[in-house]
Formats: structure tokens, C-alpha cells, sequence
DNA sequence: GGTAATTATACTCAATTTGAGTATAAATAA
DNA sequence: TTATTTATACTCAAATTGAGTATAATTACC
């Protein structure tokens, strides 16, 4: 067999997994439970051996198994990255491919402390009070000077922030973040050795391991997407929840309120809930409790959360 | 470093492009000319050498140029292909894996036979002139027989094939490629070693190479899908068109045809389009000329073409 | 035990978008 | 000159969306 000649460098492919669930407003992500603690956290991950792994489905569910013992939901396939210098940067190792994937789980039990907020690494992305003013205070003078001698990526700035009037497209999450590395102002830039002409200093929002920032920002943005046109959400959720439950679920991965009206007329004709009968116990009126209609999953596949932003959470007074 | 222990299978990838573009109603693909006639064709591939290049579309780019040399526009990673016995089957070989990526171009050319009509690897795919025959005459009494005994896919069939009064999914694609796959009703199926309880025939449809149609359809879910968010169809127009020429592009890749006022209206507010002022000649009434705004391209980004399917092509009289 | 606060749910209404036409204009073909 | 072909303008009802108001059913608190 002729296929690879001595000397060639080794490729090694890794299967990490970003594994996503909400819990009471908080937008959660499972990292691996490690001593270290200064150290950056890291994704359940490992290595594709196409000897033991048929899919490669089958290999990360493995790994995710022995790392962190998470039943997932809705598994998909997100990019596989492979540029130089992204993920491993020891020399003379097997070039580094990764294959990031996204998990959806409703188990997001707080027996443990490795679920991290998914906002701690992406502050900015959490508009659910109105836009963060570390946008304003920080990172638009950041980019801004970054921007100055680099103007053929003032475009894609400002799609991705949405200046300049332009709409902030919450699904850009990859884009932003990738903004953010490329201008070195997140701590993996420094991680990587990129030098930069401005000798800033990185941005708010906790760093990871390896290029596992950069997967968890393409599982968040893949996510906001789908929400909106397939009906991914109910794999977040228990057996039955109220509408409100389900709705704050949607606000917490969007990263927006939305008018919850409206958002309970979108959902009951949408045909995916179906009425227990039974009410749920809390502080006002009781809601009462639905469960997803497993076999409408199919026969509206189109239709989604179509979700209009309402505006920010109530803060001060009255809303 | 202890990462790769010798004895373990070493792993190559493929990087292979379905290069996609559109000629006058016809909805090309560019594959390698080769001498062999009675073998399937080949989309362009070959190995990601990292270190050869930094990143893997930068070796993709090395191979379109040196396999078929079509000038490349918007170009995407579609997904990383790796089951065991779908891309290289030779017993002692490396594992092959395989990224699928889709490119799009204007430049069709017809200088050379190279470029295949898509419709030929998918003839159920194209509904312009109305459902195909084919679907009720050949392949749902094949994929029924096969659901008699797998009634766990009945579901996924309902889905992807739009059955029992379900739309069909234009942009679903892979997954209707997949389940004739499965379901033995296509030659790689065969090529690949799969025994299947019923020994059927293939379906209509040209095979390829590996997994080259598995990409390809891949490809075609993917662009179907993004033609209704993204402006992407005008990376497949020419520098000037006339909105019937866009249309057909349009039609060509939904494989479907629009209302021709109601697209017209859409794309005009649409604010992508610039009107040259100049005017096309050919039979009947003269049509203007309009140009894509680059600039508009990010100061629109949701927009796209939400296109919203007319009915069949008129076949009888004329057209 | 009554009142305020809280949460859920029903209903309204104008603006916009969509789906499906009809009407008319400007060229070529016969 | 007239039919044919293609392009473009305009209409209109239905459906969807965005943003409310109104009211109902609880718990919290004094």
C-alpha cells in the first residue's frame, strides 16, 4: 500500500464535545472535572480510532461516557478544524484535527460543579438585560484600534457585532468570537503565539483548552440557529414543563427576552405541545404542564421557534 | 509523545469538492475527466497534507486547481465523512476520511464534458416539471418493501420523502440519498458490500465514486437550504442578469419552480440587486440588467431568497 | 381574611408579508 | 399586421407578525 510514505506527519483526529443544557435561566455546558484550577477547563474529548469506532458518533459517545457520564439528547455533527497552530502547538506531534460536535442534554443535574455557565466564556453574548456595556466600555474600543490596520476586516466586523445600525444576528457567535482571536483579544490568541500589532490585553470571558472555546462558539451559534426553524428545544426540557419554562429556554440559548404572548401563541399552534392536564405549583397563577408530541416531531419539521425578540428583561421598575 | 502507538491504523483524509454551478436551466457539477467511461465519475480530491497546507481548504483549493482548474467563489465545508466501509474499503489500507466541501462558481464552461448535470445522480430530485414518475413508479414500491422489514426508518421516510400528505423537503436531500443507500437502492450500496434482505435493483441515477455522491447530495441539501437565508445564489450568476436568469438559477438548484411575479417582487425589496440600466436582447420583451451589490451583501444578511414555490412548468403546450 | 403582588392566559388590532392573480408593455416571428 | 413571447406593474384577500390590553388564578403579607 502505497498510501503513506515514511516521514510523513501523523494525523490524529479528536472528537470533542460541547454538551449543552438549561437550568433555570442559566445557559449550562459540561466540562471535565479536573484538580487543576488556574488551568483552563476543557470539553470531554478523545481520539478517533477507527478500530475500535465505527462512526465517529460512537467514538465521542464513548469519551463522553468515561469523562463525564452525560445521557445525551440530540447529538450533531458541528466542523472539523484543522488549521496549523489552532490546536496543538508542540512541534514534532501528529498534526491535530478536531471534529467539534454539539450535545444536547435535559439532564443538567447540579450534582456537580462541572457545568460552567456557557456566558462565562462569552459575556457578550448575553443580551437578555439589554446590550452588555462591556461591548461599548471594552471591546468596540479593542476592536476598533485592531480594526485601524486591519481594514479588510472592518465588513465582516461589522456584520458580526451588527454596527453601525446594522441588526445584532445573534447567531453569529462563531464569527465573533473568531473576530475577537484573529484581533488577539482573547486568551487563546496568546496560547496559539499569534503576535499581534496591539499589545492588548484579552477580553473579558474564561478561556479553555486546546481550540475548545472555538467549538463551544460554533455548538452556541448552531444552536441559536436551528432554534429557530427546527424543534431542538424540547431536547432541553424535562417530560413536561409550562410554557414559561419552555420560553425561558429559548430566551437563555438566544441570548434574548422575547414577548411572551406572542411566543405562547407560536408555540401552541405549532403543534408540538400536547396538554397534560396537570398544573404546575409556583408563585402566581398555576401554568399548566405540557410534554412534547413525539410523533408531531416529524410531521412539521419546518416549523420551529420562528421567535421575535421582545425587548430587555425588566430591571429597575415595571415592565 | 505517546500520542500514536505503532500497530494503530493510520488515518488519511480526503478533502473532495462538489464544485456546483448553473447553465440555462441545468444544474452542473464539475467532475474529473478521466479516460475510463463505463467507471463512475469523480468529484476533484486528494489528501490533507498539513504540512503542505496550513488549513484544509487551502488544500482543497490546491487540488480543484490541479484536477479541473474552475475558479472558485463562495466555498463551505459541508461535514467530515468517516463510517468504516463508506469511503475505501481495501482490507489493510489506511482509514480514509473523508471532508466534504461544497464550491460554487459562474463559470460553467462548456468547453469541456466535465461538467455533469446534477438531476442525472438525482433524477427524484428535480420537480420543475412536476413530481417525478419515478418517485411512485419505481421507488416508493422499492423503499416500501424495504420498510415491510425495517418499520424503525418508516418515519424517516415519511420525512425525507414528504409522504402521506407531508410536503416534500426540497433541502433534504442527503437524507433521501441516505435511506435509498440503506435501503440498497443504490449501486454504491452495492460497491460497498452492503447485504440486504431484499436483493433489489438500483434505482434511476448515476453512481459515483467512494462517497462522492453522498457528498454531492450533501452538497445539495446544503445549497438548497442556504439559498433562503443567505444571497449565496449570486455567486452563481454572471456579472450582470436579467431576473428571469436569476429565477432560473433559482428554480434550478430548489428544483422547483417559483410565481415569477411574487420573485420578483421579493428579490426588488431585497435591496441586493442594482439595476445597470442596460437591457438584454432575446425574443420577447426586452429585460434589464441588474447587478449583485457586494456592498449590500453584509448590510442584508438575513434575507436571502424565502422563496415560495409556484406550480409545475407548463409541459403540454409549450415552454 | 383581605389586599397586593405575581404569574398565566385570552383576546384585540393594525401593519406587514404572502400567495395568487389580472392587466399591460415591449419586443420578435410569421 | 397580428400572434407570440417575455417583462413588468399592479391588485386583493388571507395569513402572519408585533405590540398591546384585559382578565384570571394563585401565593405573600399584614
Amino acid at each position: 500500500m502505497q498510501h503513506s510514505k515514511a516521514g510523513e506527519p501523523q494525523i490524529l483526529i479528536d472528537l470533542s464535545t460541547a454538551i449543552i443544557g438549561t437550568d433555570g435561566g442559566i445557559f449550562h455546558c459540561r466540562l471535565v472535572e479536573e484538580a487543576t484550577d488556574t488551568h483552563p477547563g476543557r470539553l470531554p474529548f478523545g481520539p478517533f480510532v477507527p478500530d475500535q469506532h465505527r462512526t465517529m458518533e460512537i467514538g465521542l459517545r464513548q469519551w463522553v461516557g468515561e469523562q463525564v457520564g452525560v445521557a445525551l439528547g440530540h447529538v450533531e455533527q458541528l466542523y472539523t478544524f484543522a488549521d496549523r497552530g489552532r490546536q496543538n502547538t508542540t512541534p514534532g506531534a501528529p498534526h491535530v484535527v478536531s471534529v467539534g460536535y454539539l450535545a444536547l442534554t435535559n439532564q443538567t443535574g447540579s450534582q456537580t460543579q462541572a457545568w460552567r455557565d456557557i456566558y462565562s466564556f462569552f459575556p457578550w453574548e448575553d443580551w437578555r438585560d439589554g446590550e452588555p456595556s462591556m461591548l461599548a466600555n471594552i471591546i468596540y474600543p479593542a476592536l476598533d484600534s485592531w480594526l485601524a490596520h486591519h481594514s479588510e476586516r472592518r465588513e465582516s466586523a461589522r456584520l458580526a457585532f451588527g454596527r453601525d445600525g446594522l441588526p445584532w444576528g445573534e447567531e453569529y457567535v462563531l464569527e465573533r468570537y473568531e473576530l475577537l482571536y484573529e484581533a488577539g483579544l482573547v486568551a487563546e490568541a496568546f496560547a496559539d503565539g499569534r503576535e499581534n500589532a496591539a499589545p492588548t490585553q484579552p477580553v473579558p470571558g474564561d478561556a479553555l483548552q486546546l481550540d475548545h472555546r472555538r467549538i463551544l462558539a460554533t455548538a452556541v451559534g448552531r444552536l441559536r440557529a436551528k432554534l429557530k426553524y427546527r424543534p431542538v428545544i424540547f431536547d432541553l426540557m424535562p417530560q413536561t414543563f409550562t410554557l414559561t419554562q419552555l420560553q425561558n429556554a429559548a430566551e437563555t440559548v438566544l441570548g434574548v427576552t422575547l414577548h411572551k404572548q406572542n411566543f405562547r401563541r407560536l408555540v401552541e399552534k405549532s403543534g408540538f405541545l400536547e396538554a397534560t392536564g396537570q398544573m404546575s405549583k409556583a408563585r402566581g397563577r398555576p401554568a399548566e404542564l405540557f410534554k412534547f408530541r413525539h410523533q408531531e416531531r416529524s410531521e412539521r419539521p419546518l416549523a420551529g421557534l420562528r421567535v421575535s425578540p421582545g425587548r430587555a428583561r425588566a430591571s429597575d421598575a415595571s415592565d
